[in-house]
DNA sequence: CGGCTTTGACCCGCGC
DNA sequence: GCGCGGGTCAAAGCCG
């Protein structure tokens, strides 16, 4: 569990920040087991919109350094919801209950002047954390250059594409021989990304590199007329679906959204609402939402199209989130290796692999779509959902194979239909009503898996072997990070 | 009054 | 061709 955040911690130190004291202390403290109670006992149900904010602020600052004990406000740690696998807690180094038995005037002062370098040190680090977000800022407009560089031939961009998709094709035929349904299914999805669609696949990347979730304003082209539903149509083939655990009506993912319609689906008691995002005129982004009809506290979010303008920070988690889930689904790296596959054909069989992810494919999926399962705690992570047969075929199709400690680890992939999955859950179901968006950064913030796996993605549609440039929310951009959140924004959703 | 929700109608794709 | 279901439109109403 410690050692994914371990190898977080150490990389993002190496690359990073100017550490010229690596404050070693403060790190161990994070990790450490005797100074960091078990905060899934925090029950904090205050969630306000600036609750929100602040552990959002919090959490990216956690999840780009790893080493920060607290901010500088110990309730704000302790109302820290989200399990990002660090064990954050408000206990301050060095603060032990022996220091606290005599003198307590001088414990008072000992602890202002903890706080106080507490404080110093978050000041700091926000600082940081401004110079990587210009950083990121820069290294997003210079991807987006290159990329429409990349993509001016045509040919030159299909062939960055179908690799992937055929990389992909290939990984599921082998990886579901034992399903009948596989070349069918996978037929079905060929044909709605490559055949009945030929330029879906290219203009999905195109849009997911150029109009991701949070972009800025500074890289959008100029379209024309002709360009916009060209583009837009294709893109709507690929969605993203997160299943979590909510009371509320609708999750707060940090955009505005204005509904448009309703409908009662079939085999759903439950109506379906339909949004589309109003924070900037003509944004094409629409998400779907829709109780589990298995499971009413159940929340099905659907994210469809990328928006054109830029997101509040609260949003970008989110955003982040669903891209690069929309960037494995469709770069066709969310297999590394069929290897990979094949170790996992056994449906988790192992208990070394904790969070194995998978995926489906489904012949009535209108298009391809990713599902982020945050329904699952750590306890169920293990279980299966099958789809039913009805539905589809059924194949693991692992985002990593490396054992996850029993945090935030692993992110069920399903390719339409649920994939099970992971670890994520506990925080949700802790605070039903509160914000996905936190829990889903942190859940993959806390996977270096995921991120090498993004990283893969990412790879296969640029061709380069670049890692974490695209944040939207200005997330640093740490070459090599493992901060997925931070990484993934330039491919999103559709 | 502007923005949002509601809700019935309409359009479109797909399967039979 | 027809029916079904998903998705969208747009008028009406509500609310701050």
């Amino acid at each position: 569990m410690d050692n994914p955040h371990h190898r977080q911690l150490t990389f993002f130190l190496s690359h990073s920040i100017d550490h010229t004291d690596p404050p070693s202390v403060k790190e161990m403290d994070f990790f450490s087991t005797s100074s960091a109670p078990d905060h899934k006992n925090n029950t904090s149900t205050s969630d306000t919109n600036d609750d929100y904010q602040k552990r959002d602020d919090q959490h990216d600052t956690h999840d780009r350094h790893g080493s920060i004990t607290a901010d500088g406000s110990p309730t704000r740690a302790t109302d820290h919801h989200v399990n990002t696998g660090l064990n954050l807690t408000c206990a301050s180094a060095g603060m032990t209950k022996s220091d606290n038995s005599e003198n307590p005037e001088t414990e008072l002062s000992s602890l202002e002047n903890q706080l106080g370098k507490l404080q110093e040190e978050n000041s700091k680090l926000r600082s940081v954390l401004d110079q990587i977000t210009k950083n990121y800022a820069q290294l997003q407009a210079q991807l987006f250059n290159a990329l429409q560089k990349q993509k001016l031939p045509k040919n030159v961009e299909t062939k960055i594409v179908d690799p992937g998709a055929s990389t992909k094709l290939d990984v599921v035929n082998n990886a579901s021989v034992s399903d009948e349904k596989t070349d069918q299914d996978v037929s079905v999805y060929r044909s709605n990304n490559a055949e009945a669609c030929p330029d879906a696949a290219e203009d999905v990347l195109d849009r997911s590199s150029s109009q991701s979730w949070g972009s800025s304003k500074l890289e959008e082209q100029p379209k024309t007329a002709e360009q916009l539903p060209a583009e837009q149509i294709p893109l709507r083939k690929a969605r993203v679906s997160v299943r979590a655990r909510s009371e509320a009506p609708m999750i707060s993912d940090g955009c505005q959204w204005r509904k448009y319609g309703q409908k009662m689906a079939k085999g759903n008691p439950c109506p379906r609402a339909y949004y589309r995002c109003t924070m900037a005129v003509g944004c094409p982004v629409r998400k779907q939402v829709q109780r589990c009809a298995d499971d009413k506290a159940v929340l099905i979010t659907t994210y469809e199209g990328n928006h054109n303008h830029p997101l509040p920070p609260a949003a970008t988690a989110m955003a982040n989130t669903t891209s690069a889930a929309a960037a494995m689904l469709l770069s066709g790296s969310a297999a590394p290796s069929k290897e990979a596959l094949t170790n996992s054909a056994g449906y988790y069989s192992s208990s070394s692999i904790p969070y194995a992810s998978m995926a489906t494919l489904s012949a009535s999926a209108p298009f391809p779509t990713i599902t982020l399962d945050l329904t699952q705690n750590p306890n169920n992570a293990m279980q299966l959902h099958r789809v039913p047969a009805g539905h589809g075929a059924t194949f693991p199709l692992p985002l990593h194979a490396a054992a996850a400690g029993p945090h935030l680890l692993g992110h069920p992939l399903f390719f339409q239909q649920k994939l099970p999955p992971a670890a994520l859950m506990p925080l949700l179901q802790r605070q039903p009503s509160s914000s996905m968006v936190e829990t889903v950064s942190a859940a993959i913030a806390s996977d270096p898996n995921f991120t090498a796996a993004l990283m893969a993605a990412i790879s296969s549609i640029i061709g380069v072997p670049r890692s974490s440039d695209d944040n939207n929310n200005g997330n640093g951009a740490i070459p090599g990070s493992p901060q997925l959140p931070q990484s993934c924004t330039t491919f999103s959703t559709n």
